[in-house]
RNA sequence: CGGGGCGUAGCGCAGCCUGGUAGCGCGUCUGCCUUGGGCGCAGAAGGUCGUCGGUUCGAAUCCGGCCGCCCCGACCA
């Protein structure tokens, strides 16, 4: 095992950290010489970070490996034909990178690979006796994100470990996505992560069923809910949540028009004269979805979510309409608007309101509102009821009587059951054994894997620094001799020789420095085992062995220490697939 | 895209309001000293003040355009 000497690494450790950095993560990669900022959302990965990626990517490799799966390179470079054949040159919009060859020709920096993988797979398999097949790749991706924020979390280019599942049914896919959700979980443990499996939300990528692997943290953008008493763990993007059937006073009769003159918002519907409660109210969005308008109807207090929206309508867009494009559509502005009898674009309708009866609305009309609205009779007609509101903490479990938990997560990988959206669009078909032709079922699995290194550190630093989890370390081991004297240096040399040769990774810290700058190099860098041979210790013998994440020093002979960090890597590292 | 902030030495910042000398801390280099938690002393190097234009005798400072970065709201590994 090779010897690193600090003397001749390249590891710009910094006092002070860049103001803009925000996020635990970013602050201490930045300050531990791991990584530098090259433009918004570009980052240097430096040496010490390249250590630590390639050692996620192996723990990656070993466990796709380990399930059959087969790893491929392909361009990060693509032809628009394949994109548009997919339709998702146009889905994509200004997410996707795009750029001209010489002459002239459309091209883009591949977001994700279904549709190059699917192409291989249209273009070379024929029979359902090839199947199934499972392939990967781990490759760099781009995607021009509206804002790139959190250091490693939210960037433009990064790496991605991406594997496309080729079955001939669904029993074959759920076979093949129940391999990648174990090979997630080991491959997540591994790397020192806590993580939840949550059900999630399709987005751009269609398919049936996906579920996110999410590490909680605050530096996440993800809201999950979760059910400490139950299995139940969904993004909020899609979770559910039982709530209390609220009673209705009987009205009879057709809805009634009144007056309330500059009352445009919840708020103000509820104080006197009106006296009409949040939950009583019902609130009318009107949205864009791929350019066309909808309605989206929730109660009152309760808060539209767009994923929600957009699973409902099945667009692969959607935006707040602008108060100009609402007057003409309802007659009225924002405040005044209602669903009832409304016509003029499709209307959907959260369930927490579908059976209410005596609710009152917009009535379309700046200044006026309607009571007595029975949304079965007056909404439901033209309507369809659709999940559309966002679950607070503190509702019950949709799976049993406990109540969620909601707390903010970081996504670090995402599998998805597509079926044949890609396989149909891009006519990738097998023969089945009745000589019939069949559209593959597919599926797809991602994995960040810098978001994997963000979110170790999220989950493991303090005051001085990182503590990183052993098996994705940068070294195993750093050897600090506290002082220049031969003898020192010729046992902290020692010590180096004899962990290097035991398979140990050593950071070897052979600076002309204090033993004070040394120390907080070492706590600032993560490295989980360090070795410090000192004088008072070395005339006994010995050196103080002590871990990155606990306060003991323990001494040890110098004989032993090797050994001693032989057996914890061992340990640490241990899990790996035969 | 909507809103806010910032751009001055490698890093962190002051100076700008009220135009005229570009400064501080850390880091770097040299020497001495020190050697168990980012020591101490002395000396030194290092800046087209993001950029283009305007106003002015004179612009880091005032005005305008552009570029870049960060933060807050809608997207994803």
């Amino acid at each position: 095992m090779p010897v690193v000497r600090a003397s001749k690494a390249f590891i710009p450790t910094l006092k002070e950290a860049p103001t803009d950095a925000q996020v635990a993560s970013h602050r201490l990669l930045v300050r531990a010489g791991f990584v530098r900022q090259l433009g918004a959302g570009l980052y240097d990965y430096l040496p010490l970070a390249k250590r630590s990626l390639s050692k996620i990517e192996a723990i990656i490799r070993q466990e796709m490996d380990a399930i059959g799966a087969q790893e491929f390179y392909l361009p990060a470079l693509h032809p628009a034909e394949i994109w548009r054949e997919s339709g998702r040159w146009d889905v994509m919009g200004d997410n996707m990178f795009r750029l001209k060859d010489r002459k002239g020709g459309d091209y883009c920096l591949g977001m994700t690979h279904e549709e190059i993988f699917t192409a291989i797979a249209r273009d070379e398999l024929r029979s359902y006796r090839q199947l199934p097949q499972v392939w990967y790749q781990i490759q760099t991706k781009f995607r021009d994100e509206p804002r790139p924020k959190s250091g490693l979390l939210r960037v433009r280019q990064f790496t991605m470990k991406d594997a496309y599942s080729f079955d001939v049914d669904a029993a074959g896919l759920d076979r093949s996505y129940d391999d990648q959700r174990g090979a997630y979980e080991r491959i997540f443990s591994r790397c020192g992560l806590d993580f939840v499996a949550v059900q999630a939300h399709s987005g751009s990528m269609g398919g049936s069923g996906s579920q996110e692997f999410m590490v909680r943290t605050d530096a996440g953008e993800d809201l999950v809910a979760a059910c400490p008493k139950c299995r139940y763990a969904a993004n909020t993007e899609t979770a559910t949540s039982r709530l209390e059937a609220l009673p209705d006073q009987p009205w009879e009769g057709a809805p009634e028009r009144f007056a309330t003159p500059g009352v445009v918002t919840i708020e103000a519907l509820q104080r006197q004269p009106y006296g009409v409660g949040a939950r009583r109210q019902l609130k009318t969005l009107v949205y864009l979805a791929d350019g066309r308008p909808v309605l989206a109807v929730v109660r009152g207090d309760h808060d539209l979510n767009e994923a929600k929206l957009q699973t409902a309508t099945g667009a692969s867009e959607v935006r707040p309409a602008h108060p100009e494009e609402i007057l003409p559509l309802l007659g009225a502005r924002p405040g005044s608007l209602g669903a009832v009898a409304f016509t003029g674009a499709p209307v959907f309708v959260d369930p927490a309101v579908a059976a209410r009866t005596n609710m009152v609305t917009g009535a379309n009309e700046d200044g006026f509102h309607l009571r007595g609205v029975d949304v079965k009779r007056d909404l439901l007609g033209h309507g369809k009821v659709a999940e559309l509101r966002t679950v607070k903490a503190g509702e019950g479990c949709p799976r049993c009587d406990g109540t969620l938990d909601v707390f903010k997560a970081l996504e670090v990988g995402h599998i998805f059951k597509l079926g044949t959206k890609y396989s149909d669009a891009l006519r990738a078909n097998v023969l089945k054994a009745d000589g019939v032709e069949t559209p593959i079922v597919m599926g797809s699995y991602g994995i960040g894997v810098e978001r994997i290194l963000a979110a170790a550190i999220e989950l493991h630093h303090d005051q001085d620094g990182i503590r990183w989890p052993l098996a994705i370390a940068p070294f195993h081991a750093t050897v600090l001799p506290l002082g220049q004297e031969p003898e020192l240096v010729q046992a902290a040399e020692q010590v180096v020789a004899a962990l290097a040769g035991a398979g140990v990774e050593v950071l070897y810290d052979d600076r002309d420095e204090r033993p004070g700058v040394k120390f907080k190099d070492a706590d600032l860098i993560g490295i989980p085992v360090r070795i410090a041979v000192g004088k008072k210790g070395l005339a006994q013998g010995q050196v103080e062995w002590k871990l990155r994440g606990s306060k003991d020093v323990a001494l040890v002979p110098l004989a032993e220490v090797a050994a001693r960090a032989a057996a914890l890597v061992r340990q640490a590292t241990a899990g790996a697939p035969a």
